[in-house]
DNA sequence: TCTATTGTCAACCATGTGGTTAAGCAACTG
DNA sequence: CAGTTGCTTAACCACATGGTTGACAATAGA
């Protein structure tokens, strides 16, 4: 079974996919809206939303015959916070030690 | 080609990598650290360690028969900056409306 | 009702990933 | 020099990924 973290970290490996949550960072998009920038078939297109929505990046709601997406925020922010742990290594400050007390999320030990 | 950025989040993608960075979030480690704490072969953690090296979280030293790694953390301010382009998503304050005027990278165009 | 639109699903293919074992090199240790 | 240690490399395997095409389902519109 894929953690959460693991998921949202691989579905923000692909620029495609990227780009599609940048856009429905901007508005909710039907797959259709989300594919046309892309030079791939809809198909494809479909593949990297079902991605984005195991990783819980996305929601959709089925209207008609479109099936509309919408940006789910909570799992980038488990993910930023994830990264911001290492912030005390690119800003000089190291007031930033609250980071450093933070216990490691202990993972991997299955 | 692949982009620093989906380096960054492959690498981050895989729980075992994701140790192996913590670790050396405290201090410097040779690969076969890196590897004990972990039940595959040395030769896979090598492979673990390459792919953090290609991402450019890891660069390594070599002293005498050991390689000592070491993080690097500008990719994962990086992706840290990615990410943080949607905190006004999951922090009710609007204020983080910088976020919002930031032009979107436009990735995948090539 | 017939047709076009929107999207999924299944099958297929090439490539990448994560693991293994086995071989080998380089450098310490005796 | 011989053996051990630390690590990489190569070959291999099973499986996931990202793409395709083609068939299908469901809705919208004529």
């Amino acid at each position: 079974m894929v953690k959460q973290l693991d998921a949202v970290f691989h579905a923000l490996a692909d620029p495609t996919r990227r780009t599609m949550v940048r856009t429905l960072a901007g508005a909710d998009r039907t797959v259709g809206e989300l594919a046309a920038p892309h030079p791939i078939s809809l198909a494809a297109a479909s593949k990297h939303i079902k991605v984005l929505e195991r990783a819980g990046i996305v929601q959709r709601t089925v209207r008609g015959r479109q099936h509309v997406c919408r940006l789910v925020a909570e799992p980038l922010a488990a993910a930023s916070d994830h990264l911001r742990f290492y912030e005390r290594f690119w800003t000089g400050r190291l007031d930033a030690l609250e980071a450093f007390v933070t216990p490691a999320p202990e993972e991997d030990p299955e």
